[in-house]
DNA sequence: AACGCGCCCTGTCCGC
DNA sequence: TGCGGACAGGGCGCGT
């Protein structure tokens, strides 16, 4: 589901809200949800502890719990809301992190792909040294991603969704950035010139300020961390859009399969 | 090493 | 109306 856009919006909603709360109590309703730890253990770790901060490294959403990190990862159908007490018990809830002021992180994921973990700090810190670059980072630049192209052999499409080379990055954006970059998505990776390069480069970062801007991509499972629907649906140029017009150039969006995921573009002018 | 594929799980939608 | 199959935003582990 949830791609950088709607992670870095869930994680702007939580820095307003929870910075201070400390944890009351955890309660672990599906257990397969936990990586790493047993759901005793999980919770042992969090009660008690006082949520510093929130930030977000790839699709990761990340609490920093003084020597502590929880990590959660939404996998394809998790949302991580801030709920009253009243509301804190939907189907499919997940995990229920009770703050001491009353209200209620619930994590809430109906096809359960997601995961929760507790690690320490240096611990995480080793695991984000793993992860590729920031798309809207400083050091990520066009020259970065020609060289990092230039190693693989994978269409370039999937190769941008690897976040192990540039994190964030999903299978609406993919098809979305190659379609503004006017790149057809089966090209290999290496094939792309330093220009096209730099034109992927930019459409990747355009692409997902844009959508953060309008709060994420609703397509029907998504929800920000007070349970509202993001607003970029109805701005995707290709994504879901078979048959439709091509927004550039009129040409026919097509449907194709990639990686075993779909992927949407216009043959007539993505080259 | 790099790559492709199956799988984890539930819900929804589409065609027959 | 009912039913079976395809498909859905991610990521891991396997075999080649």
């Amino acid at each position: 589901m949830p791609e950088l856009p709607e992670v870095e919006t869930i994680v702007r909603d939580l820095a307003r809200l929870v910075p201070g709360a400390t944890i009351a109590r955890v309660e672990v309703l599906r257990p397969d949800l936990i990586e790493r730890t047993s759901a005793g253990d999980f919770a042992r770790a969090l009660e008690g502890a006082r949520i510093a901060g929130i930030s977000r490294r790839a699709k990761n959403i990340v609490f920093d719990l003084g020597p502590d990190r929880l990590v959660v990862n939404l996998g394809m159908t998790g949302r991580l809301l801030v709920v009253p007490e009243a509301d804190a018990d939907p189907p499919h809830a997940g995990v229920r992190i009770r703050l001491s002021d009353g209200r209620v992180l619930l994590y809430h994921d109906v096809r359960r792909f997601g995961r929760l973990e507790v690690c320490p700090a240096g611990e995480w810190a080793r695991r984000d040294g793993e992860l590729g670059y920031e798309p809207l980072g400083a050091d990520f630049t066009p020259r970065v991603l020609h060289e990092l192209a230039g190693r693989s052999r994978v269409a370039i499409k999937t190769w941008m969704m690897d976040q192990r080379r540039v994190v964030g990055v999903g299978n609406i954006y993919a098809s979305e950035a190659c379609h503004r970059a006017a790149i057809d998505p089966r090209r290999p990776a290496r094939s792309l010139t330093p220009d096209e390069a730099a034109s992927l480069h930019a459409a990747i970062r355009d692409t997902l300020l844009e959508a953060i801007e309008f709060r994420g991509t609703t397509l029907l499972d998504y929800r920000d961390a007070s349970g509202d629907e993001g607003g970029f649906a109805a701005r995707l140029r290709v994504y879901d859009r078979e048959g439709e017009p091509c927004p550039r150039c009129g040409g026919e969006i097509e449907r194709i399969v990639q990686g075993g995921r779909a992927t949407f573009f216009c043959g007539d002018c993505q080259r």
